[in-house]
DNA sequence: GATCCTCGAGTTCT
DNA sequence: CTCGAGGATC
């Protein structure tokens, strides 16, 4: 780095700091600010008579905002240094060690959100603090009272300070964000500047509403007589503080990387958002002997988690058409590398979601993904533009068949039946997991298949023999025969599965389960009435049934002949069993596919249901359960582990 | 008429 | 897994 590029390097984090904690609206990721930080800090070292004033290094903290009363800490607020990956930790150690060479450390998650400090005095809560720059902050004690998770009184007399983190929890986050999205006002960035921004409302009604969290991560000013950290931790849990979902202590390098490991492998199943690790000192007259740099304590250090937020070029927008005929478009964006996959492509939803924010071909985005969630753009970095982004128009026609396109409500959908698109995703469809289970005939098999004029319908794939077969390429003769068995092996398959195949608008596996069973194969003939009165199925659902079968109903009939469902037999009444007329729903994985503990509980008389509400009898997860579990346990509904629920089997 | 519960349909990456 | 909308329920 050069002078000159040091002096720009160092406006460019003035400006993204401006916007991240005055105006609570960051422009850039955590990452890109980190390392030019981390660039600045290293041109100082080397270059100390350079260091300007205004450098971001030479203070601490965000500075303080007008609109509250400020407030001074009873002690100074730290910050911490970062570490990103094992060679730094083990410097650090080696760094720590050299101070005192018999110590534990204390570890436990960083949360992502804002810092507070609480006041006690003769037990009750007298004042809240935002940590400001660190020596001065903002009071806030009113919109503090309204965060349920901090005793207003606590079981201690004496003045004591406590410290932690304002977070929302992911699912708050995103009702909060939709919320913002409907009322046209612009989403927060993260979860964080939600929290912040909550926090720092003049009207603390507002606060009150956002569901704010407090997780406490140490004391300021005390009095708290313990020799070890964990353990004045342990006494304010006992206060009625929330504990971590996470913590331990540690002795070796080893220990220390594996709780590390297993916190990252874990960070998206926990309510909140995490950024990283903290490991401190758990000896407090270590920490005391140890002290302080200038910005930070030699005690303790964040051990920071890999970023799931990068910034990205939006390349191209394509479009895909389903089964359905519904054009969604995509975006292409630059290979970005994502907590270990590369992020490719990123989904628009609707045409709506292109414009509601405001995205073009060749802008810069910020891009994110937690977990198993699909990447999603977050927004459009505006100040990056250059002039040259083109906006996108939406299509009129159909990008595959080119007829015209018509809208219907948030969906924008191709007209033609015979479009190629729908044709081959309609058979790939027909031969899925929910529908016939054809092994072996996936969509790109399908393609092959449609563009040799073999298959045109689901109905030819009947005729398929050995021979027209082996003339196709990547056909040899045994992936041939494994075809030709699959197919003959869809024989004769449940009822209700044929009626799934046939992918009839607004009819699904559980309306095909209820048409089997009330209709058998005469649903071809079944009056209107009698299907609403089936339960679930109301006049829409009748009517796009009974519009398919006018339309189909030789194709309908060939297939029957061919395929000889099974229709179903008399359900056997169950044996009295817990689950009988139970509802449940499962998440995660478990030792067998969620289709077969799914089949076994059916016919065991419960009712196997998609989504959770207060209405579920039992939750049962597996391993990395999701978002499911999480709902169960705010709605106070009942979960069982796999073990559990086996031993419930009769 | 409003609200809650479910289902259907769409998508990404390992 | 999440969104949006159909269906059921009050």
């Amino acid at each position: 780095m050069k002078k000159n590029q040091y002096k720009i390097a160092v406006e460019e984090l003035n400006l993204y700091a401006k916007h991240y904690y005055v105006l609570d609206n960051p422009i850039t990721t955590d990452e890109v600010y980190d390392t030019l930080y981390h660039e600045v800090v290293a041109y100082e070292a080397q270059n100390p008579q350079d260091i300007i004033a205004s450098s971001p290094t030479q203070r601490v903290g965000d500075s303080v905002s007008e609109g509250f009363v400020k407030e001074a800490h009873l002690s100074r607020m730290w910050s911490l240094e970062d570490i990103f990956n094992r060679d730094d930790l083990e410097a650090w150690l080696k760094k720590t060690y050299k101070l005192n060479a018999n110590i534990s450390f204390y570890c436990e998650p960083k949360y992502d959100g804002a810092s507070l400090d609480l006041v006690y005095e003769n037990g009750k809560l007298i004042k809240g603090i935002t940590r400001g720059d660190g020596r001065i902050g903002e009071l806030i004690t009113q919109n503090v009272k309204t965060i349920r998770s901090i005793p207003l009184t606590i079981e201690h007399q004496e003045l004591i300070e406590i410290r932690g983190e304002v977070v929302i929890f992911k699912e708050e986050f995103e009702k909060i964000n939709a919320r913002r999205l409907t009322e046209g006002e612009a989403p927060f960035a993260n979860p964080r500047n939600a929290a912040a921004g909550s926090l720092r409302q003049l009207d603390s009604s507002i606060t009150a509403k956002r569901n704010l969290v407090f997780l406490p991560y140490g004391i300021g000013e005390n009095n708290l007589e313990e020799k070890l950290l964990h353990k004045k931790m342990q006494r304010i849990y006992a206060m009625g503080f929330r504990k971590p979902p996470q913590s331990a202590i540690c002795n070796t390098v080893e220990e220390i990387e594996s709780i590390y490991k297993k916190m990252v492998q874990e960070r998206d199943s926990y309510e909140m958002m995490l950024d990283g690790m903290v490991i401190k000192v758990n000896e407090i007259q270590s920490q005391i002997d140890m002290g302080y740099t200038v910005k930070v304590p030699r005690w303790a250090v964040a051990y920071k988690f890999p970023a799931l937020e990068k910034i990205t070029r939006v390349k191209d927008i394509i479009l895909q058409v389903g089964r359905t005929g519904a054009v969604t478009p995509v975006a292409i964006v630059e290979p970005t590398e994502i907590d270990g996959a590369i992020v490719e492509r990123a989904t628009l939803h609707n045409f709506d979601e292109i414009q509601r924010k405001d995205i073009r071909l060749g802008d810069a985005v910020i891009i994110l993904r937690s977990g198993d969630v699909i990447p999603k753009i977050m927004k459009v970095l505006v100040h990056k533009r250059k002039g040259d982004e083109k906006e996108f128009v939406k299509p009129t026609h159909c990008p595959i068949c080119a007829s015209e396109l018509l809208q219907e409500d948030v969906l924008l959908k191709c007209q033609n039946l015979s479009c190629e698109a729908r044709v081959v995703n309609a058979i790939a469809y027909f031969a899925s997991k929910p529908c016939l289970n054809i092994d072996g005939l996936g969509i790109k098999i399908v393609e092959t298949l449609f563009k040799s004029g073999l298959v045109t319908n689901v109905v030819d794939l009947f005729s398929l023999t050995l021979d027209s077969l082996l003339t196709l390429e990547g056909f040899k003769e045994k992936k041939a025969q494994n075809l030709l068995d699959a197919l003959e092996n869809a024989k004769g398959s449940e009822y209700w599965r044929f009626i799934n195949a046939l992918g009839i608008e607004h009819i699904g596996e559980v309306a095909s389960k209820t048409l089997a069973d009330t209709f058998g194969a005469a649903f071809v003939n079944a009056e209107r009435e009698a299907i609403i009165n089936c339960d679930g199925i109301g006049e829409e659902m009748a009517d796009s049934l009974l519009e398919f079968i006018r339309v189909n109903r030789q194709t309908i009939e060939k297939l029957q002949v061919i395929l000889q469902a099974k229709a179903p037999t008399k359900k056997e009444e169950a044996t009295e069993n817990p689950f009988k007329g139970k509802t449940v729903v499962l998440t995660g994985s478990m030792s067998q596919s969620r289709g077969a503990i799914k089949s076994m509980l059916e016919a065991l008389g419960a009712k196997v249901s998609s989504s959770v509400s207060k209405k579920t009898d039992f939750v049962i997860y597996g391993e990395d359960a999701g978002s499911k579990y999480d709902k169960a346990m705010s709605l106070g509904v009942k979960t069982l582990d796999e073990a559990a629920m086996r031993g419930l089997l009769p």
